[in-house]
DNA sequence: CTGAAAGCGCTAACAC
DNA sequence: GTGTTAGCGCTTTCAG
């Protein structure tokens, strides 16, 4: 059951299309009394516009696209929820794409862009960003969020990840720890890489000796992964006694391992995460992290991009978003 | 700068529209040589298709929504994955909304499937299955998940609340409880009034009197919901000894109160949540909890979006899964 | 096997 | 103010 088109409202009304597409528009100057017989005829139908139609003529859809990479990861929904809140209110309306990490289906993702259904997109995801150098996707109109290509020449919206590091580094020495280690991700995405440098930066500051033992790498972000490390960590030759994880569901997966094996967290082992997830303030114990302003990093990214879709000659820029130590109880 | 049209491809390679039309759907025989032709052009223009026109005409988008009332309540990401994985080799795509619970939203959302823009949804959540009565929704292919208003004449899939939530309360009191607490969320919604049932039922049939009293309500699913809780809880005149939430988030909240509290779970106060989300094995202590099987629920309610899509007419199916009980520490 | 042409529903000149 | 009409880019008869 096809539902009614604009000249079927215009028969009905007994007007010609183009006056029903100007009631519709509501742009320009029609008489009171006829948009009212189309508006009423509108209702009588149930007509309802036909966006593709629309946006084939006008070329532009109103529809947003945002591609994390994992919905199941907090740190993105607070994010997307910034972006919702800027978009909202100027006519565009949010599609989250997850990617899962599958090139696949980022690019399919992507296509919606290039095949014109969505008129520009917020990436999260690194994959995607490099696909972007070498593929056709800087014609478009995007912008990427905490994780980027660094030879993308695309807007950027995220933080100091190497200072961030440096910081959080910082602070376990101002406590006293020297053996700190450190659980790192993939060094192939941005963010990690940075960190890794900050977390060297922070031990080179205080006087303190790299050594690789320390380093330690998880190959996912979920609790899991966390908990997992812990094995490896406690089983260090001369064991740290605080560790930096690069994220904070990390951090919380190691807090259950460190429990499990019976080590107490702060005094046996402290630990800190990175991101400060709204779950970081309800673990046992509490977590300390470096905080990320998810909320306003997801509103910038979003307010760039409009800005882009307003003036897509305006010049690339990268913003970054101040970060803040949340000290809590773990370390 | 636009991209090139499959007459732009046609004028390339020295065939007509319908040529191209024809090797890029692949479904009629081209001669082979011709094929060539029109695939090397495409390529050397670097073509792609416009899914607007294309969707216009054959009235069918391939692309599929995801209406979700929180993104950040990790319940949700696990069914979406779900979905994910049985929609992905059917041709189709997966768009997340978050509807945030605000009915705008929600509607806005809803009128990509009227305006053609997306051929089907699968809903978890409850507002917009009510508004579906009102609404004309129901003339388009939609199935609920989780949660649903029961006048609605919609493919349902979810699990049997009210025998789960019974199955929780027995477990409980099969571990010596009878003071048992239940926070539970807004009755309006289905699976919190079902759960309420079932929380009655296994009252009653342990012979234990139902006590308003026990009954708490939080007013959002989050951690901090949970937390703020607490308090209530052990004010009551007859301290519980146990408590079941309806939701592992407000369970794990309740964890980090019940602490600050200087109460030990379960000796003082056993917590069972419901989900099983991830998470719940990660605190401390582990959640006991009744697990609804997420990925299955997901992929079920994608196949039964699939087949209304196939079968317009099929008849509107309700499937339960099997829940599951999964004892750990907390109770 | 291939081409011509109609038309999906809409907007935007351009006329009146 | 309002109507006529030419497309937006595609698929799909219908002829050949």
């Amino acid at each position: 059951m096809r539902s009614a088109s604009i000249a079927q409202v215009a028969e009905h009304a007994g007007v010609s299309v183009a006056t029903v597409s100007r009631v519709l528009n509501g742009k320009q100057a029609v008489k009171e009394q006829t948009r009212l017989r189309v508006v009423e005829s509108v209702q009588a139908m149930g007509y309802r516009v036909n966006q593709l139609a629309r946006s084939l003529r006008t070329d532009e859809s109103r529809l947003l696209l945002v591609m994390v990479p994992d919905i199941g990861n907090p740190f993105y929904a607070q994010i997307v929820q910034g972006i919702n809140a800027a978009v909202q209110d100027q006519g565009y309306s949010v599609l989250l794409c997850e990617t899962g990490g599958d090139a696949n289906r980022e690019r399919r993702y992507f296509d919606l862009l290039s095949s014109r259904r969505a008129d520009g997109a917020i990436c999260l995801d690194p994959y995607t960003a490099q696909q972007a150098l070498h593929g056709e996707a800087l014609r478009f109109p995007w912008v990427a969020c905490c994780e980027f290509d660094s030879q993308a020449n695309v807007p950027y919206v995220g933080i100091d990840n190497r200072a961030a590091a440096r910081d959080a580094v910082t602070y376990l020495v101002g406590k006293g720890h020297t053996r700190i280690a450190f659980l790192n991700s993939d060094t192939r995405f941005m963010y990690a890489s940075e960190r890794l440098q900050g977390y060297i930066d922070g031990l080179e500051q205080a006087g303190i000796a790299f050594s690789a033992d320390y380093c330690l790498q998880a190959d996912s972000l979920d609790f899991a992964a966390g908990k997992a490390a812990v094995g490896r960590l406690i089983a260090l030759p001369e064991r740290p006694t605080a560790v930096f994880a690069v994220s904070d569901t990390l951090a919380i997966g190691m807090l259950r391992g460190l429990h499990e094996a019976q080590l107490r967290v702060p005094d046996d082992m402290a630990v800190m995460g990175f991101d400060d997830i709204a779950l970081a303030q309800q673990t046992y114990p509490a977590l300390t992290t470096v905080a990320q302003p998810m909320r306003k990093l997801g509103e910038q990214a979003a307010r760039a991009l409009l800005k882009q879709l307003d003036d897509p000659l305006a010049p690339t820029t990268a913003v970054l978003l101040p970060h803040r130590l949340m000290i809590r109880e773990s370390a």
